[in-house]
DNA sequence: TTAACCGTATCACTGTTATAATACAGTTGA
DNA sequence: TCAACTGTATTATAACAGTGATACGGTTAA
């Protein structure tokens, strides 16, 4: 079961990459079932207060990299396997850490710096 | 000296807003000195190989921001006290860290699981 | 003085993002 | 059956990001 109660589309970057990234990240945390059902595309526009071209435009993403299965008339299933969780799981923390990584660097921070302040931060 | 040789317009995130994100960056490290000269607009536009326009804008807000020094047919300057550098600072770190921490929380990563895992990534 | 630089401003153009209003076709359950 | 859902598609609109070209006025150093 997929929560967006939590998503706020508020970055910088588009609302659609914002949903993909969600469910990545919901499918790296395990918390999606093989074959379960998604929400659908238009309550998910209602939930969000979005409009349903941008939700497809997300879902449309997320089909054609082989995690979503649709049917017209039909609701819309996740297709996840172990595998699949594994990649998934590896490509974001690999993106979201190298990332931060090359930030502090920039700004001159040490490794034991760094996760100093990742430690006293993280229960924030 | 803000060294631009390192500076990769790839992000998905608008190119104006990666400058201010740079100069900033140098700022916190403490490489920028107060009153030091800023490489002009149209130098670092054929430099980074984009359009003047796209330097302008980011320079506007970083002197909307009070840490550039600018006049017409002069060079501009950096503005730069030691509060603003720890101020700068402050807000970039901040910024990084709790985004990244949000998207590993998310993924269900402990606090041991995420230090480890960035400890590692930190030398590569 | 004057040529070469500087910041600033404007215009037109393209592509992307997001919204809005529809429409069509297939599925599902009462 | 049929109403209410589902996915899919199209068209139009607006705003924003980025490029390209051009122009104006001030500064600086030879």
């Amino acid at each position: 079961m997929i929560d967006f109660k939590d998503f706020k589309p508020e970055d910088g970057s588009p609302i659609y990459v914002q949903i993909v990234k969600h469910v990545k990240r919901n499918i790296a945390a395990g918390a999606v079932a093989d074959g379960e059902e998604i929400i659908s595309r238009r309550s998910l526009s209602a939930l969000l207060g979005i409009n349903p071209n941008t939700v497809q435009k997300g879902f449309s993403i997320l089909e054609a990299e082989g995690l979503l299965c649709s049917h017209t008339g039909a609701a819309s299933y996740a297709i996840v396997s172990k595998e699949t969780v594994d990649r998934i799981k590896a490509e974001m923390l690999e993106d979201d850490i190298s990332s931060v990584i090359t930030s502090l660097k920039q700004m001159r921070l040490t490794k034991d710096e760094a996760l100093e302040l990742i430690e006293r931060m993280w229960s924030k």
